[in-house]
DNA sequence: CTATTGTGTTCAGGTACGTGAACGTAGGTC
DNA sequence: GACCTACGTTCACGTACCTGAACACAATAG
């Protein structure tokens, strides 16, 4: 009976590999504490995980002789360690493509003045790799290892551009979170948005993840970031500024940079 | 004869209680990828981390699913995935010192233009949790969660300078790593400085992890960051500078705004 | 004061995980 | 060609982990 849930993930995964149990309860609990807005109590933990108290208490006990997971001063909430920060960190560090790219974003960084971001695609949604800050300040606080649904930002559809029907509709959630008044909930606009962002080579988002805030992306070819075999690009660029500060004739300068970055 | 390391383990941190073998190991092997220079192959993780191969199999293979650990293309070298840095983005927006800290760290890099810098003190080290940009185009490069002897920075000496001579026994490495030729690697220097650090009320770095970087800091009450009960600050906030912009006048102008900031 | 509901914690037992040795394969070296 | 070493992978066995139930304790409600 207790293999149940094990053979049920291998079963939905549709891969035939049994997880080691703990290990993977191991993630299952630094991801739920991650996604969590407020500390969960262990049994809080143990009931939106599924997992027995009594099994969930020794991981937790172990992630937090190792610094992976504290307590509050009460004893009984739980929450991220310090060494959770590492391995995001070291991620980055070694991540092919933030270190290749580097200098480019640098270069557009001050030649714009404007915030600078590399972000990579992970199923519906687009994870921030690097940034440049704008010189103005305006700050999006260290938006490094941020997640933001891909629909609505310039970076997001550059990539799901690339994307065929088919693999478009098994990724895309229904329906499409809402994240401001401009965000595209509808799938019909999304796909002829997609079709005008493949026609000109790169992506715009008006104002759709953030009130008063324009981002011009492109997609970076995989094999300029080291990945010769790969057809799709995961990678994006793009630059994002205030609505006081756009026109469209800086629009097209931006684009054109971009594309020029990354050919 | 296979309980013998988790047995050896709890008797070395003189805990009396048995960690979940296949989390512990996760969490080996995680800190072990971030710890790597270069990828590992799967016998090299193994043999460095006494891990028989098979077992190591599994966990390596768990973590691959779950998109935490990913080989490259040629399929035998590890690395760290891409969820590996939700946790630390989470740990940080999460953190109580980080929040209460924000204001402050805006108001002295706007006031400076230098970069501002919040670090916490883990074991013998300083973690880097949030940054302000400096005005000026020298970049540091996504300093957070990154980690530095604290020994040779002015956050870690504003931190160390509270232990006891005791403590501080304990808890630096012999011989104190060498990271510039400024670097105080004399214990007795070290304790020379701490106390002038203790008379003065703020730390100095003179290009003693850097060289060209001087860097003053000052640690931050515990009850500031809502830790009424802690008697040891565990934080400090830092101000770095280019020793072509320093001089005496303006470091005491920047200890005397960091030490407003904290009280 | 008692009941209730929430914490975290412990423990014996049945089970599913870790192990070591074997395998298949690729890329060298001589 | 044959050998060697490295890689990842598989499998049956025995062990040590996961489980459910019971525990101790605290806080709140009635």
């Amino acid at each position: 009976m207790s293999t149940e849930p094990q053979a049920r993930r291998a079963a939905e995964t549709g891969a035939s590999f049994q997880p080691v149990k703990s290990a993977d309860r191991t993630l299952d609990v630094l991801e739920a504490l991650a996604a969590s807005v407020q500390r969960p109590t262990l049994g809080e933990l143990a009931r939106r995980l599924g997992i027995p108290k009594s099994s969930l208490h020794g991981v937790l006990r172990t992630l937090q002789a190792r610094g992976w997971v504290r307590v509050d001063e009460t004893g009984t909430r739980y929450g991220l360690g310090l060494r959770a920060l590492r391995v995001g960190a070291a991620f980055v560090e070694t991540d092919d493509a933030v270190t290749l790219l580097a200098p480019v974003l640098d270069e557009l960084a001050a030649r714009f003045g404007e915030t600078v971001h590399l972000g990579r695609l992970d199923g519906a949604e687009v994870v921030y790799l690097a940034k440049r800050e704008s010189v103005h300040p305006l700050r999006l606080f260290s938006a490094i290892g941020r997640r933001l649904p891909a629909h609505a930002t310039a970076l997001g559809k550059a990539l799901l551009a690339q994307l065929d029907e088919e693999r478009l509709a098994d990724l895309l959630p229904t329906p499409l979170p809402r994240l401001t008044s401009h965000t595209l909930t509808d799938l019909e606009a999304l796909r002829a948005d997609l079709a005008a962002i493949r026609a000109a080579g790169y992506a715009v988002d008006r104002e759709e993840n953030s009130e008063g805030i324009i981002c011009v992306a492109v997609a970076v070819p995989a094999h300029r970031v080291g990945h010769p075999g790969q057809r799709e690009a995961s990678d994006a660029i793009s630059i994002s500024l205030p609505v006081s500060r756009h026109s469209d004739a800086l629009q097209e300068r931006i684009a054109a940079a971009l594309l020029a970055a990354v050919a």
